[in-house]
DNA sequence: GATTGGCACTCGTAGAGCGAGAGTGCTGGG
DNA sequence: CCCAGCACTCTCGCTCTACGAGTGCCAATC
């Protein structure tokens, strides 16, 4: 008994799975795959993948689907990403470089993976931690508050507010403003607090603790903890026909509503700019049980910033989203400002 | 035969048909309700209303369920909207003043409404077209590439890429930023052009079309017609059994992603500050025939800036839904930058 | 020893038939 | 104008059956 054929074998029943999303029998196999071999021979494999516990049968006498192990050794040793056609890559370049800005790129990202995948995408935006500081704007709103703008290098932009215990007169904040932002200008953003404490030791006495709170406010607005904005893109695609979610959809929404838990999902898959695969039950999250997360990293020059992934029915087509997946993660690495 | 009786036998019927999600038949009619009559009463006003179109049965000898018509009277004239009690309104307040900045209180707001309501939340971002600059910041991001930031008086940030011709230098760069801002400071964002205008004649002839570019650049980013970002939340609510979407909810969830399209429905349907509610086919997408729309404006002192609404199916519970639109916006009036 | 054809067996699915229950419309009397 | 009673209709849930797909096993074959 030859394994290879057996692996012949899964692969077959991964891709017309994949293909018809119903369980696949013995005799459809050798007629749609050139196997070489009659049915019975199949349903002997078949028998010892079942065994082996890389397929099930729903129930007695249907037909055959992979489980999320025979899904896994389908990903990792039977499959190879797909590269896209070549109008494909020239139509995500196009339309990502039409973007406007930071938020639009991000977007289309996901609209684009959304689009390419037929799934969901999440996409989160760059980190801030390498960059340094551009500009500090103080903008008074309204009684006792101030909103504090941060603007870094690479072209990102925080906005906090801050409550002010008395309101700060305009030519006091000016002053402020000029101080600071010649103080903090091009400085990493892990060496902030030395251009604060700078500042607040020539500036007048009663503006310290302002000078103190804004400091804090800006290391807080840049701390990597709180830079955890995620988009979902696409998300009308888990509700077509055929997705396999007709009715346990609820938890997968549910899911990608909790950014903060499914941004900590991702990042512990994802370890460099690989394409990570994350099958079913593999998921640390109840709700992506019966759903795949494809995901890896993007950002410039091999210095991973932020994610990128698509999820989708464990049966989901995994070369054509990996391919895609890591197509839109490039081209966004070359087109984001550095 | 009493008029107002078969208004009352309406309201019954909405009031069932919204709590059971059954159709709701003559006997527990005169059950649940103390309408004072028997149920044969009940069955000949039925039969007025459904000839009038208020009802339907769905088929022959199942209850009857209210038509769009029918919840239409219903929100006009048989309704009035159930003021949240004190807990809500102080968890509303809190909930909302807890926020770091612009995109957290729309945020919030959205996730308020999809859990008061629970239903879909949709929240647009204050318009820009009442503010004045506040500060324009140029940043160079690679080579070619410029990324103009604008921040307003009122604390909204914008952020555009712009392609250039040559690459700029940081000297020239920082005199044109210092000539921009001074030039352009405080005005109205309407009045932009001619501080644009005034700084192309000053500065060296090399750098006018650059003057230019950032102009054309600016009053694009602050164009109202831009000014179209949604927030969607709780889109899981529409998920769970029982919302009567449980096969339908793709139209619905495509709708949700046409952002544009979304915005101007909304916008067509919201004239002021009141609660404006769309029942079923009364919207204009198709996606939203089967979902009804409540929605308002927000803004300062009475100045409507932006809508907030809460999308659910038609039979959803309409007092309550317009109460929680209706008490979000005002918090957020108030609690919203000036 | 692997492969294959044949065959009995198991189940899920689709369709038909049936009874019960809910609800209506109508009619005739208060 | 209201209401009790009654015949009628329709859906829903149940059971039963026939069918088909697919398997597992065994003995024959290469």
């Amino acid at each position: 008994m030859s394994d290879q054929r057996r692996l012949d074998v899964l692969r077959a029943i991964v891709e017309d799975y994949v293909h018809t999303q119903e369980p696949v029998g013995s005799r459809v196999l050798t007629e749609r795959h050139r196997l070489g071999v009659s049915p019975a021979t199949v349903r002997n494999d078949m028998a010892a993948l079942e065994d082996a516990g890389y397929i099930a049968q729903p129930h007695t006498s249907a037909g055959r689907i992979p489980t999320d192990k025979g899904y896994r050794l389908f990903v990792d040793r039977l499959s190879e990403a797909r590269p896209l056609s070549q109008p494909q890559k020239r139509a995500i370049e196009k339309f990502l470089s039409e973007a406007v800005d930071l938020d639009d790129v991000i977007g289309r990202a996901g609209r684009l993976i959304a689009q390419l995948t037929g799934q969901v995408a999440v996409v989160q935006y760059p980190s801030l931690r390498r960059s340094g500081l551009r500009h500090l704007e103080l903008v008074p709103t309204g009684e006792n508050r101030l909103l504090v703008v941060v603007i870094t290098d690479n072209g990102r932009v925080e906005q906090r507010f801050l409550e002010v215990a008395d309101e700060v007169d305009e030519a006091a904040l000016g002053e402020l403003r000029a101080r600071l932002n010649a103080a903090a200008a091009g400085r990493r953003l892990t060496q902030m607090d030395l251009a604060f404490s700078e500042v607040a030791d020539v500036v007048a006495p009663e503006h310290r603790a302002l000078v103190a709170a804004i400091g804090e406010v800006v290391s807080n607005a840049l701390d990597e903890e709180q830079e955890e904005r995620l988009v979902v893109a696409g998300q009308a695609n888990l509700a077509r026909a055929g997705m396999g979610f007709d009715q346990g959809l609820s938890p997968l929404l549910e899911a990608l509503e909790e950014q903060v838990v499914l941004l900590g999902l991702l990042t512990e898959m994802t370890s460099d700019e690989n394409v990570a695969v994350s099958i079913g039950h593999e998921n640390r999250l109840a709700g992506l049980a019966r759903a795949s997360v494809v995901s890896t990293g993007y950002g410039t020059d091999g210095d991973t910033v932020a994610l990128l992934s698509s999820i989708g029915p464990t049966r989901m087509d995994y070369p054509g989203t990996i391919a895609a997946v890591r197509a839109v993660a490039r081209y966004l690495s070359r087109v984001l400002p550095t």
